[in-house]
DNA sequence: CGGAAAGTGTAGCCATGACTACACTTCAAC
DNA sequence: GTTGAAGTGTAGTCATGGCTACACTTTCCG
């Protein structure tokens, strides 16, 4: 069979799972980062590997994967840094997280179960979605 | 270093990406076999293989899963079956898609975005939120 | 200041899900 | 009844994200 890519039917975005997976993992890690830099000043492999529990191994090993795209800098044994690239990812990121939340809390979710599911849910919120939760919560007061 | 699960921190969750993941794949085959069965009297490899955007040999790989896991049996040559585990999950997940579907209706996405969200996002909602969803759309009647 | 604890980095392994390539069945249309 | 197209299955490859093990820095106390 030639395997041509002839019928995206229903799922192209299924296609792009590993894509979609990775960007949702630098996602978490420009978020977790960027709060690490702001509340404890500086942001240690190993601290993040502890907030995400992995191994220290796996969080350098995602840390060189941002370094890679421009998104983050870092030298040996010095902390992991933002670039203005990675800042701004981070800022989304946390206002996304932050409408969901309101969102979850909105429609009656309970505090602690929309913190916990807003994180998996957050990264496959579209634009079109995210727009609607906005106008949502500012109608609904 | 020990790397003892000493803090389970912030995300637990984290250690499982790749079990949620696999389990978010499963939900998704069964749901689309269950789909087939329906619509077409038959759920071919291909034809999943097409609707998911994979190719075949993929589709065949993750069915082998699903048999292996108990959910779905399969002849060679002769199409895939749900078994009763399988279609209880398969109707498990449907109606958690309507749910989430629904709710994302209720807030004010529109049809095409909410369908599209709602396959991301489904595999990420928890019970506790699931029952809130179904409250709210109970009381905005 | 010297050494141990804590942190960092590197190498190498494994599982998974995706792919292509190739071989084999089925089945429908001559 | 053959045969060729469509479907199926198997093998082998790749990238990714996890892990453990081990080696090397830093840092902070005594």
């Amino acid at each position: 069979m030639l395997e041509l890519p002839t019928e995206p039917t229903q799922a192209r975005r299924f296609g792009k799972t590993r894509t979609a997976q990775s960007t949702a993992l630098a996602e978490v890690y420009a978020e977790l980062i960027a709060d690490l830099l702001a509340t404890a000043g500086e942001a240690r492999p190993t601290d993040i590997a502890r907030r995400l529990g992995v191994s220290h191994a796996t969080a350098i090993k995602t840390i060189a994967r941002l370094r890679r795209e421009g998104l983050a800098t870092s030298k040996p044994y010095r902390g992991v840094f933002l670039t203005a690239e990675g800042e701004a990812l981070a800022a989304r990121v946390k206002a996304r997280h932050r409408l969901v939340v309101d969102l979850l809390r909105a429609v009656g979710v309970p505090a602690e179960a929309a913190e916990q599911d807003a994180e998996g849910i957050e990264h496959h919120v579209s634009d079109m979605t995210l727009a609607a939760f906005s106008r949502f919560l500012a109608d609904k007061d």
